[in-house]
DNA sequence: TCGAAACCTGAACCATCTTTCAACTATCGA
DNA sequence: TCGATAGTTGAAAGATGGTTCAGGTTTCGA
């Protein structure tokens, strides 16, 4: 007595070519607003890339809207399971800390779109946007609340701090994974980690 | 033997009221982006709020690129203001971080549309965006550069630690400053204080 | 005072896209 | 096999909004 899975998209294809279509039509979608930005891309330029017709596109998505909100949570859903597997096996909070930005970091150099994508849509429909980004924190806040219980992070840790470690990660991936390949994700990665370790102030001598 | 100072918009108004009409047109535009984005956002729309015709706007500006451009650069200009007023006289480096956070915090609160029309020109010219972003860097970089000169930070700073910062703060003022107004500016910068000050490690008891 | 340059005006032009639709084809269960 | 449903097609309608322009008004130095 589940609720039938209440998915974004509300046309749900009946046929195997129905979904072949739709799956087309998302991909041409992530390569078009990717490469154009939201509003440079058109519907025509997404039904070319798929190899469609026009108007076999409203068949699937009610607008462009539509298919955008589609794609973002497609994505989000996406960036979650990779760090949920960046993360597997990884003992200790702060070396956590470190794998979930090393796992961010490669993969947001392979799916450089993404972050676009995802960026792009807080100027398209706010709610999608905060939506990714609060279920990110929450990640992090929930992995930082398993570190204080295990007693190796400080116990005055809260939503606060997992937004300030969301927002390293987040630039430090903008810099040296979008915006730059150079150097390993390593580097990035143990700035991060040096700074919740320890902080930036010297050593009192 | 200066050059007369390159200024982003290539049309300068040679009269008073030349000079009047560009400050309004200017100041709607930043009301019209600001609330409805940039693509929502029309040329009538700022010509109606500024109080002028329609083809007034192309007197002081080629294009609708181009007056978000000149709003851009100019915005950017006041944040880095901003940031220099807010760390004047303040004394110690971890504290000069806290006292650019927290001035940060506020201008975010007075000036939320600021922040929108800075984030949105990512997708409407990447390299303001970038410069913006970059610059706020240098600023932080430098910053960090003295503190090491001081001995009061880790020696071993640089230029990605800048944007680490950075990342975290914009991230704090998008949550606490631009999202939501609860609890009060200093609530954030003391969360992102103690990080830069000692980590979230827990103490070795 | 006077004329040239600066500035203002808004209707119309134009290019661009989203969305609709009526006719056609493929799929698939019975 | 066959009929009903699902899916496909692309031309054209419809809307939007950036940009132009020709004819006016204001400003200001000489």
């Amino acid at each position: 007595m589940t609720t039938p899975e209440p998915t974004v998209s509300a046309k749900v294809p009946r046929t195997e070519r129905g979904r072949r279509t739709l799956r087309k039509l998302l991909d041409a979608a992530a390569a078009e607003f990717g490469e154009r930005g939201f509003h440079e891309a058109s519907i025509s330029g997404i039904t070319r890339r798929a190899g469609t017709a026009l108007g076999s596109f409203y068949t699937y998505f009610d607008s462009k809207d539509a298919i955008f909100r589609a794609l973002v949570d497609d994505m989000s859903q996406r960036v979650g399971a990779e760090a949920r597997q960046a993360i597997d096996g990884v003992t200790g909070a702060l070396a956590t800390e470190r794998a979930a930005l090393t796992g961010f970091l490669a993969f947001a150099r392979e799916h450089k779109e993404i972050y676009r994508i995802i960026d792009e849509s807080e100027f398209v429909d706010a709610a999608i946007f905060r939506d990714h980004y609060e279920r990110t924190a929450s990640r992090i806040h929930a992995r930082l609340e398993a570190g204080m219980e295990a007693g190796e992070l400080r116990d005055d840790l809260d939503e606060a701090h997992a937004w300030a470690i969301m927002g390293m990660n987040v630039f430090l991936g903008l810099r040296y994974a979008v915006w730059s390949d150079a150097g390993t994700a390593d580097d990035a990665a143990e700035i991060a980690a040096s700074i919740l370790e320890k902080g930036i102030a010297a050593k009192p001598s």
